[in-house]
Order: structure tokens, then sequence, then C-alpha cells
DNA sequence: GGTATTTTAGGTTGCGGACCAAAGATTCGG
DNA sequence: CCGAATCTTTGGTCCGCAACCTAAAATACC
């Protein structure tokens, strides 16, 4: 079960909106681009993804960009998941089969906690201050 | 992100062969496939594997059937995703981008707390005995 | 030898993920 | 008002994979 390239993109430049959170400087798409190594084609779906799903804003024209919609501390890894790939962990089966009920009522249970694990982590906490890459390099 | 129809049917048939365990009966795929209403073509793929990676064992010809390695305590619902669907929550990017290495990180975290969940169910607890069909119809 | 089973090794089909491309819509500077 | 810089929207492509099906071969029992 791997999680989507996608929903990593979303990640990466999420995190990198919410330096700029604060100050009153939007982010461009070709900038952001370059910066996560997300392909720029791609990234204008994604940011439209997240514009519709309220997470951020855009202001559009010269002098357009992205800025986060809320503080970085009030947007959670679920929010980002649950936008871009629904539902975490979700089951397909009505509950076919002798035990077919029973598996679903596990996975409903793993499901939640994964989702209070996601819910813990909030923006901030990914957005990587320049001093810990002193650390990995 | 949704998990896949294949891991559901391993987890409904596994269910089903526990309840043959302690028995010296064992249990064939045209039964497994009508009780778990998994399409008998499909689970002869997935009985494979399961075989391959240790959860059941195998008797072929006259008198043949399915059963499983171990005690239903003894085989957790991580060992069955784990086989069938590889590592849960793979990430697939190498840190590219100025935040990747961190939202690897996360992710890793979060990976470990699901793993962790999903060791805390065994099978014994996927065998619904037919009691507890009396509280759901 | 005949029958009941697993084993193995293919094939098919449709859908979705990961992109690319380009024509509009908006905003601003001059 | 013109043109440049940005977002917006829409459509398309390509490839791999999930979820099946098919059938011949191997094994075991009577």
């Amino acid at each position: 079960m791997k999680l989507s390239v996608k929903v990593d993109y979303a990640c990466r430049v999420l995190a990198q909106m919410a330096k700029y959170y604060g100050t009153d400087e939007l982010a461009h798409i070709e900038q952001l681009a370059a910066v996560e190594a997300v392909p720029a084609n791609y990234l204008v779906q994604i940011l439209s993804e997240l514009r519709n799903g309220g997470l951020i804003n855009s202001r559009r024209g010269k002098q357009g960009g992205y800025a986060l919609a809320r503080p970085p501390t009030e947007i959670t890894l679920y929010d980002i998941v649950k936008l871009i790939e629904g539902d975490l962990l979700e089951l397909n089966g009505t509950g076919e089969g002798h035990s077919g009920r029973r598996v679903n009522a596990i996975w409903r249970e793993v499901r939640g906690a994964l989702e209070a694990q996601c819910r813990s982590y909030s923006l901030d906490q990914f957005a990587a201050k320049s001093d810990d890459e002193m650390y990995y390099i």
C-alpha cells in the first residue's frame, strides 16, 4: 500500500508555503515547483485542489500567487491527505462473505487510530527550518 | 487511499480458515470462495501468495486443502497486509525537494504507529463466532 | 486408472495515477 | 488602454496495475 506521489507533493509544497505565512509575500507555481522538485504542470492541478479544499488562498494576475488559508498550526496532515486522497484506508466491500462485516469493523478501528495519528501532525512540524539540514548534511 | 480488495479477501478467507484450526479438517478453494464470496479464480492466486509467505500450509490431491500454518493468535493483521500489499504507507520519493526528507520522516513515524496498531490484531479476533451474528441480524 | 484437489503460468480488461499542453481569465504597471 | 505576469480551466496522453479469467500440469488418494 503505497501513498501517492501527489500527496507527497502536496505536503512538500505546503511545507514550503508555511514559511511564507505571516509575511505578505505570495508563493508562485514556478518557484514552488523548482524548490520542491515538483513538475510544474502537475502542480497546477494540485494547487487547484488545495484551493478548492480551502487549505490555501490564491490571487491571480500580476503580483498574484498562493498563501496558506490558515496558520500552519491549524493545517494537519489529516487535512491534506483527506483532501488529496480521500478517506484513508477506505474499504470497498459492503461486508460481503461470512467474515465481511467483522473484517470491516476491524479496519474501521485501525483507520480511526490512523486518522488520530495524522491529526497530531500539523504543518509547522513540516516546515523544517534551515538548521536541521545541518544535522543531515 | 483505499486498501485493496485483495487484502480484504485474504483477511476474510484467513478468518474462515481460523475456524478449522485445531481440527484436522482442511479448507478447500471452492468452499472458501463460496462462504466468503470471493471469486474462486482470483482466490487461487491469493492462497498461493499466502502459502509462499508461510501463513498457510497446503496439501494437494484428493483430500487436499489448506490450513493455517500457525495458531490464529500468532497471525496478525500486520502479517497479512505486509505479505499481500507490501510495506504499508510505502513512500516513493527519495527525499527530493527542500522539504522532501522532512516529509518522509514524518510519514515514517506515522507508518510506525500504524504497523504497531496492525500488529495488535490477530486472527482470532477476526474469527467471528456464530453468536455475534445474532447481534447484527 | 479415475477423480479430486492444488500448482503454475499465462492472458485480458478497465481504470486511475502522473503527467503535458494550451487557451482563457484576472490583475497590475505604465 | 496595452501588455506582461500570473492563476484558472479543460482536455488529452501514456503506462502500469488491480482484479479478474483460463487451462494445462502436478499430486494424492481410492
